[in-house]
DNA sequence: ATGGCATATCCTATATGA
């Protein structure tokens, strides 16, 4: 099983990219942050055609998520994020898919900080920390993925000085992420490829994707229960190389679903 | 310190992004 995360940023003019990369790569589970339209602009006919049921989340010109599944129907367990019901961003939504539970966040920017945008940021990942303890543990597989803009060491950004008063790289939101991952989390990119730069996003500017100037800001985390099935994970570097792409590229991981069955309480008790 | 570019909308101007 194939589980991709792609900031879109605009599904309407991004659409085109987003079907030639469900073809090629053929994601079980794509999970896609910043569409930036209302729900009556989701394109759902397009992608319905494409093989994928979908739910999604819009917003007008901002933020918007959506959790997309290949010949199956996600079913929505939540559309908010729980821990403030005045927060009208659309950044989270949660599905069961395929026995999965699918997790989609498009964390807050948080720029320019400081100020009540970083504040933002930081109170909308204590309510994301509060909600993964819950998930940790589950006996069920859990994956939390999507854009979080964070930038999680200075290892993953081709230059650290050239962000340093960036909210992507501030120690607060670094904190928040490795307490995050203090749950027990496993960032499956970083965990199979400890030695190699990974980056998912290059901005706009100054040719920063010819010259591989990228950071690494969108994650897939698994939890216990989920992590002893990955296999492999990357980064559809193509897909950034494209005539008028999204700033972001797929992200993904590859799972042994067969082994979901063999992990948990029951089989870890079983002799050998 | 700023801006470079891109997207969306109440679109020849502004807000947001990372």
């Amino acid at each position: 099983m194939k589980i991709a995360t792609y900031n879109v940023n605009g599904i309407k003019t991004r659409l085109p990219h987003l079907l030639r990369w469900l073809e090629r790569e053929q994601p079980d589970i794509a999970c896609l942050q910043e569409l930036k339209a209302l729900d009556e602009g989701f394109p759902i006919d397009a992608i319905r055609a494409a093989g994928y049921q979908a739910i999604w989340k819009g917003q007008r010109s901002w933020n918007g998520v959506a959790i997309l599944a290949r010949g199956s129907e996600p079913l929505e367990i939540r559309r908010t994020l729980p821990g403030d019901d005045a927060d009208e961003q659309s950044r989270y939504l949660e599905a069961a898919v395929d026995g999965v539970m699918v997790c989609c966040l498009y964390l807050p920017n948080g720029n320019p900080q400081p100020g009540p945008k970083f504040d933002y940021k930081l109170a909308w990942f204590e309510r994301l920390i509060t909600h993964a303890r819950t998930l940790i543990d589950a006996d069920h597989p859990v994956i939390i993925c999507g854009d979080y803009n964070v930038v999680p060491t200075d290892f993953d950004i081709y230059n650290p000085r050239s962000g340093k008063r960036d909210a992507l790289l501030q120690p607060q939101t670094r904190a928040c992420y490795q307490r995050l991952l203090g749950q027990g989390w496993i960032d499956a990119i970083r965990h199979l490829h400890p030695e190699e730069p990974i980056y998912t996003f290059w901005d706009y500017f100054r040719q920063h994707w010819e010259h591989n100037s990228g950071l690494r800001i969108d994650h897939l985390l698994l939890n216990r229960q989920l992590a002893p099935a990955l296999q492999r994970a990357g980064v559809d570097r193509w897909v950034r190389g494209e005539e008028k792409a999204s700033d972001h590229a797929p992200t993904w991981v590859e799972l042994d679903v067969s082994r979901l069955g063999e992990a948990g309480p029951a089989a870890s008790a079983s002799p050998p």
